[in-house]
DNA sequence: TCTTTATTGGCACCATCTGCCATTAAGCGC
DNA sequence: GCGCTTAATGGCAGATGGTGCCAATAAAGA
């Protein structure tokens, strides 16, 4: 029954793929988050967003159904980093040893100037009410990723409040380390800095464990 | 020198007070969560509200910079709460049996129809991205009370690592406990509903400690 | 009452975003 | 190449969000 769904005659241009339409995205994000950081969020309007990124203002609200959400795109490369090492932790490790293992914060499948724009914009969602909105809905989204995981180990429903509250609670820890390593990379990252942001993390995790 | 700033010949009309105009606020965020509720957020209008409130559109937007602040004064109070008992917690104690012994969640100082309204605002921020947005920001400003009072319980700077972690995860644990009650009370509050709450924290601040 | 200052309301104005429609682009069969 | 079909784009009008500015009013003291 599902075959005849989806055997389709297409016919007519075909849609875009979904990474063409992602490329875009991020291309169109690169250009807001330079603007952005430049004269600010509410200095930049969407239009000037579009010509700087070479299209229409039209189609730059379909793209970007908010300003803000403009960041999107960049940001996410920092939580997709966080959220693959946490999937691939293996049952049997400590995770603050999994992460000293696997976690490579961003390191790849990311261009430099990709990494100082993510840190960038971390350090824009300080003071830029709208940013740090985005941001914090965005790793909110993260967090059921970290609820299946952390079920999936416990056996527990990834609704149980356990498993929330831990997931939501390592979010915090990578919230707040993020902000920190975001704070140290502001004049020039290096390899040391993001070294340093797992480091961090490890620090926090402990932190974690003595809220009593 | 700051007598002489403080020596103030006072002339012309005195601004109103700070807890009046806390009272107008509140007053407006009655009616604007009413309307929300009834009809969503993208459907109500500034003017709407203003209208409802009995004040110009003009004075509405002096009181409420964007339109989801109008949130704010209720959202607080059940953030407010919990802040008050985490700055009581007794050094001797463990916040567990704090929380037990002197948290009552909303119970003071609010009227029966606020917390129905403060309830109603924690669910439609499910769903109304606006919201969401908002409700998160005002839980991160709660977080640095948070870490005012583990700092001085530890003995650590309010800025240290460990300390913010751990009021990022107190924080989330209000959150995701808060989330549960407001599901809980869809169908009208009931006195167990807000007693359920405090336990539902405790589970949740035990689950936290698992996380290794 | 007159003076002084705080709040309010009215109005003009720019920015955000949406719906609608014409235009263009990209595939497919011929 | 030419049509045919569908997807993406751009342009334009319009509602809503939100701000700056100024006049009007309200609340004090002299």
């Amino acid at each position: 029954m599902t075959d005849v769904a989806t055997e389709k005659p297409r016919r007519g241009r075909p849609p875009v793929s979904e990474e063409q339409r992602q490329r875009q995205r991020l291309d169109i994000s690169r250009h807001a988050v330079a603007l952005f950081a430049e004269r600010g969020v509410a200095a930049t309007s969407g239009e000037q967003i579009a010509q700087a990124a070479g299209v229409s203002e039209r189609t730059f609200w379909r793209y970007f159904p908010h300003k803000e959400s403009c960041v999107e795109p960049l940001l996410t490369k920092m939580v997709d980093a966080f959220r693959a090492v946490v999937r691939a932790w293996p049952r049997e490790l400590e995770l603050i040893d999994h992460l000293r293992e696997a976690y490579t914060p961003l390191l790849d499948a990311a261009s430099d100037a990709d990494i100082e724009a993510v840190l960038a914009v971390v350090r824009l969602t300080h003071g830029e009410r709208a940013l740090r909105a985005a941001y914090l809905m965005l790793r909110e989204r993260a967090e059921d990723t970290l609820a299946e995981v952390l079920a999936e180990r416990t056996g527990l429903p990834p609704d149980a409040i356990e498993v929330r509250v831990q997931a939501a609670a390592m979010s915090a820890v990578l919230k707040v380390a993020t902000d920190d390593v975001a704070r140290a990379a502001a004049g020039g990252v290096t390899r040391d800095t993001l070294e340093g942001h797992r480091e961090q993390i490890a620090v926090a995790l402990r932190g974690l464990s003595q809220v009593l």
